[in-house]
RNA sequence: GCCCGGGUGGCGAAACUGGUAGACGCAAGGGACUUAAAAUCCCUCGGCCUUGUGCCGUGCCGGUUCGAGUCCGGCCCCGGGCACCA
């Protein structure tokens, strides 16, 4: 920009702009112990091959943070690195015949490129890929290392397994029960695994949540519920005819008395105890494994068990209960086997009615429990009230208790018919524990079986312990050796890495360092015998649980360095919502596996946490007919047009009414709006957006049309209004230095000099500078901040001033506009400010404007004016009116007035500066 | 099924601590400028009617309050997660 008129062409500011900031590496952070450090983290992308607009919102986001930050004088660290491993990879390989290494690699390529030229403040001098030996090999290092301290076990676990293909799956592989590429039912199926005790720190997990302030309430409320700590009594069920008992853990064992039958997993010894003797029994067993693994699935199939012909004795009762092995228990949750109450639990009670098997109430409200109470003095206290309430009704007084038996009677039905009775209550049917509340009755029942020797209260954990091996070939090869005769070594440290061969030919059926029968031998680190390497993987959730870690220690021997404790933890972590369970759990797990290792000094990895929603996209399609299967007919098919070419046609209303193809001019039909994906063909390419419009305009739009953890619908005409809004900032900028000259004379305006109209300009400023701050700083709330831009710019293009003070006020007002926009329009700013006079540059710590409260201070305000809460008008008054002088003020108004006759005023409610409410009646 | 969110004009949204619902932007309609187009500028824009400082209106039903988009109870719908997608 200069004085004579030209165009804004974002192309060239941004390249300018871009190659400044690349020329004086403006954003490589350097630990300065003399300040403050701001580390602003965004979660790492995985290198799927092109940037999506998840990723330029997620990273416009963290940009934005950081650069504001760096205006307030921070110290502010903003790496980037990929999250290199997994799955895709394999998928790619599979598709393009080439090796998972050179399609992440050539990924890898494209997309740093692609995220320069969004312009963001990173620091790539710390950049790494989680798939080099040199990141990896830590991860190896710390897991021999736990391995030793206890803290890494093996043991059987289940995986979903496609008996044709005969490959583990994935749970994104099974669809609808089946596997995605065979098509065959996929069955349970045990291998061992490796796991971390991720629940010894179950408790510190949970207790962490509380001195975690600045993440939001949603996340730490689905963790707490995930970590899931609950108190109970584990205890022991004998079985006839067996020696070993069955164990079971309740948080009910107020409802003991009536449990009916129990159910175990299918792989749960007894089952399989059963199967041998009866090969029958074998197959319905078996049977039961049919399904995925996944938690959604397994609650939502139908629920199915097999009786295997054996019976546990009630603890008390001495009742026999019929065991079943049931498709619903897992055998590695908990202990594999849960005792049924189908009074008073759901799928216990939905177990019951396909199964015909007794449902016994013992829990019941208080207004039964008073009921029963009421009809026990009829009948004596030596009958069972509820029998007798139930069996003898006509027997009894019915003036006198006709309605408690009513009420017992509308319970019992409603346990009956419409399902369990599932809160906590009094003890009925329970022989010496009838009358006990629920903590009563735990601790009564749970005394007993503990004096018996039989159970113990403990405290359970919904969490359960993080299997780490993968049966998958790109990953970081678990670096652990099998010896026949010394079991399970790892392999030394200085042994390692274990590396993984990049140069392979990938199949996609089998694992290369599976199916190749050299890679595995080895010989055992301790007797020196031969030996076979461990073929899994680790979980790829290994390396992006500790890689904010590692972008503070750039080439550290170990893990981190003493760097580590200057950046960390993270002042602030931008990611998607869809990992507030899993990854943000190990992350805060690792954190304290790093601490305990001590490599660092902290407890939790990040102080303050924003979850973004996603992007979203309207969808288009036509429907086509296509060959069915079969018998040579045929069926409709939808095939999804990118939104980028479609037009939509609209009534005089602006309501959309319809669309076509801007290819062939075809009718199309709108499929509503939803995640962008490849599968509904509405992604929208972020580069082709930049191209177009460029990377200002793209980061401007994704941060005003939605709040950051809102969904953003991308809409490109949305796009073009962002690209308007800067054009009429320049042209603004322009006509300002066309008067002023250069630019560069002193700008400051003091109020006194200014007309009215000056005046309530600069006040708008100051008060557009009071609220940009705080919604940067506190609030988090980008779109508002543009939306009081673009008010500020309207109320700029309106202004009439012409006089010296005026073309002043014009000056200060686009300067702060300028560093107010700068962290979400960079380029733009770095370019406007030089032309406003400015010769250095703004990126080395412009302040961040700060409101001049001269210019906010007001005479009057301006308040509702209600009756009876109902708005009739507005009073102006000043601005340190009395209470007394509003009231008199506000009861002479004449729309008051007049919407008070016939009325007498009963009060009159004042809240300064904002409202006052007559009450009238 | 379970856990966590969300629902405000034709659309994205704003209303921050219970206090003037719809700022800002998009779309649409009308107008100006222009040979024309693009660009730009101006006006209108929740619904209803009796056009009034009128009535209704924040998913649905009920409640608390002088006052509810905001708080409480119940329901409906949509989205995220559910441990091997990342």
């Amino acid at each position: 920009m200069s004085s004579e008129s030209t165009a804004y062409d974002p192309g060239s500011v941004e390249a300018d702009a871009q190659a400044f900031w690349e020329r004086t590496r403006a954003f490589e952070a350097v630990e300065d112990p003399s300040r403050e450090k701001f580390y602003c983290l965004s979660m790492l992308p995985y290198p799927s091959g092109a940037l999506h607009m998840g990723h330029v919102r997620n990273y416009t986001i963290g940009d934005v943070i950081s650069r504001y930050q760096r205006m307030l004088g921070k110290n502010v660290l903003q790496p980037m690195a990929w999250d290199a491993f997994g799955l895709p990879a394999e998928n790619a390989a599979i598709r393009n015949n080439t090796a998972p290494a050179r399609w992440t690699y050539a990924n890898i390529e494209h997309m740093r490129a692609q995220l320069k030229s969004m312009g963001y403040a990173i620091d790539w001098s710390r950049e790494f890929a989680t798939c080099r030996p040199d990141y990896y090999v830590h991860e190896q290092r710390m897991f021999v290392r736990l391995f030793e301290k206890g803290m890494v076990y093996r043991r059987n676990a289940v995986v979903n397994f496609d008996p044709v293909d005969q490959t583990v799956l994935a749970n994104e592989q099974v669809i609808d029960g089946r596997g995605w590429r065979s098509g065959a039912l996929v069955e349970k199926r045990e291998i061992a695994q490796w796991f971390l005790r991720i629940t010894a720190y179950a408790d510190e997990l949970l207790a962490g949540l509380d001195s975690l302030p600045g993440w939001p309430d949603a996340v730490k409320t689905m963790q707490r519920n995930w970590i899931g700590r609950s108190e109970g009594l584990e205890f022991a069920f004998d079985v006839e005819g067996s020696a070993e008992p069955v164990r079971v853990f309740t948080t009910r064992p107020d409802t003991l008395m009536g449990v009916t039958f129990l159910s175990i997993a299918p792989e749960h010894p007894l089952a399989q105890q059963a199967a041998a003797a009866d090969p029958e029994l074998a197959v319905r067993i078996a049977a039961l494994k049919q399904g995925g693994v996944s938690e959604a699935e397994r609650e939502t199939q139908e629920k199915r068990g097999v009786e295997i012909g054996m019976f546990a004795t009630h603890p008390v009762s001495g009742e026999a209960l019929p065991i079943f092995a049931a498709n619903f228990v897992l055998m590695n949750y908990g202990t594999g086997a849960v005792m049924g109450v189908p009074g008073h639990d759901q799928r216990d009670w939905e177990f019951a009615q396909a199964y015909a098997l007794p449902i016994r109430m013992v829990i019941v409200s208080a207004e039964v429990r008073d009921a029963l109470a009421e009809i026990r003095q009829h009948v004596g206290a030596h009958d069972d009230p509820m029998q007798s309430a139930l069996g003898e009704a006509g027997a009894i007084d019915v003036v006198d208790t006709g309605a408690a038996v009513q009420v017992v009677q509308e319970f019992e039905d409603s346990v009956a018919n419409d399902g369990a009775f599932t809160e906590q209550g009094w003890v009925v049917n329970s022989g010496e524990f009838d009358g006990l509340d629920y903590q009563g009755a735990f601790d009564a029942i749970a005394g007993r079986l503990e004096k018996e020797g039989r159970g113990t209260r403990q405290v359970n954990f919904r969490l359960r312990d993080w299997g780490v091996s993968r049966q998958r070939y790109w990953g970081c090869p678990i670096p652990m050796v099998h010896c026949a005769v010394c079991g399970d070594v790892p392999v030394p440290e200085s042994q390692l890495p274990v590396l993984l061969p990049e140069d392979v030919a990938f199949s996609g059926v089998q694992s290369p360092i599976k199916a190749d029968p050299e890679w595995r031998k080895t010989t055992c680190p301790r007797c020196g015998g031969p030996a076979d390497r461990e073929t899994d993987t680790f979980d790829t959730f290994m390396e992006s649980s500790w890689y904010y870690a590692r972008y503070t220690s750039p080439g550290a021997a170990e893990m981190v360095d003493a760097r580590a404790n200057y950046w960390l933890p993270v002042d602030h972590y931008i990611g998607g919502i869809e990992h507030a369970i899993l990854h943000l759990l190990y992350f805060r797990f690792y954190h304290r596996l790093l601490r305990d290792a001590g490599m660092v000094a902290s407890d939790e990895p990040a102080t303050n946490l924003l979850c973004q929603g996603m992007v979203i996209a309207e969808t288009f399609f036509r429907e086509v007919e296509i060959p069915g299967s079969g018998s040579g007919g045929t069926v409709m098919d939808k095939v999804w047009v990118n939104p980028a070419d479609v037009e939509v046609e609209r009534d005089e209303r602006g309501r959309v009414t319809g669309a076509k193809s801007l290819i062939d001019g075809a009718a199309l039909r709108i499929g509503g709006i939803e995640k962008m994906s490849k599968s509904r063909n509405n992604g929208v390419d972020p580069q082709a957006m930049v191209d177009k419009y460029g990377a200002d305009t793209v980061r401007l739009f994704s941060m005003f049309a939605a709040p950051a953890e809102y969904s953003l619908e991308w809409n490109e005409a949305g796009v073009e209004g962002m690209s308007r809004f800067l054009r009429r900032f320049w042209r603004e900028a322009e006509a300002a230095l066309a008067v002023a000259g250069d630019g560069t004379q002193d700008a400051a305006v003091s109020g006194a000099q200014l007309d009215a109209a000056g005046q309530e300009l600069r006040r708008q400023l100051h008060e557009t500078i009071a609220k940009v701050g705080d919604d940067y700083g506190r609030r988090l709330s980008f779109n508002t901040i543009i939306a009081a831009l673009m008010e500020l710019l309207n109320a700029l293009t309106r202004y009439r001033g012409a006089d010296a003070a005026a073309h002043a006020l014009r000056l200060e007002t686009l300067r702060a506009m300028v560093l107010m926009l700068n962290p979400i329009t960079p380029h733009f700013a770095h370019r406007t400010w030089q032309a406003l006079g400015n010769p250095e540059s703004l990126v080395d710590a412009q302040p961040f404007p700060v409101a001049d409260p001269a210019a906010i201070a007001r005479s009057s305000v301006t308040l509702a004016l209600q009756v009876n809460g109902k708005l009739r008008g507005t009073l102006e008054v000043a601005a340190d009116a009395s209470r007394e002088v509003i009231e008199t003020l506000a009861l002479s108004d004449a729309s008051v007035v007049r919407h008070v006759a016939g009325l007498s005023v009963r009060k009159v409610i004042v809240v300064p500066g904002k409202i006052v409410n007559v009450v009238a009646s």
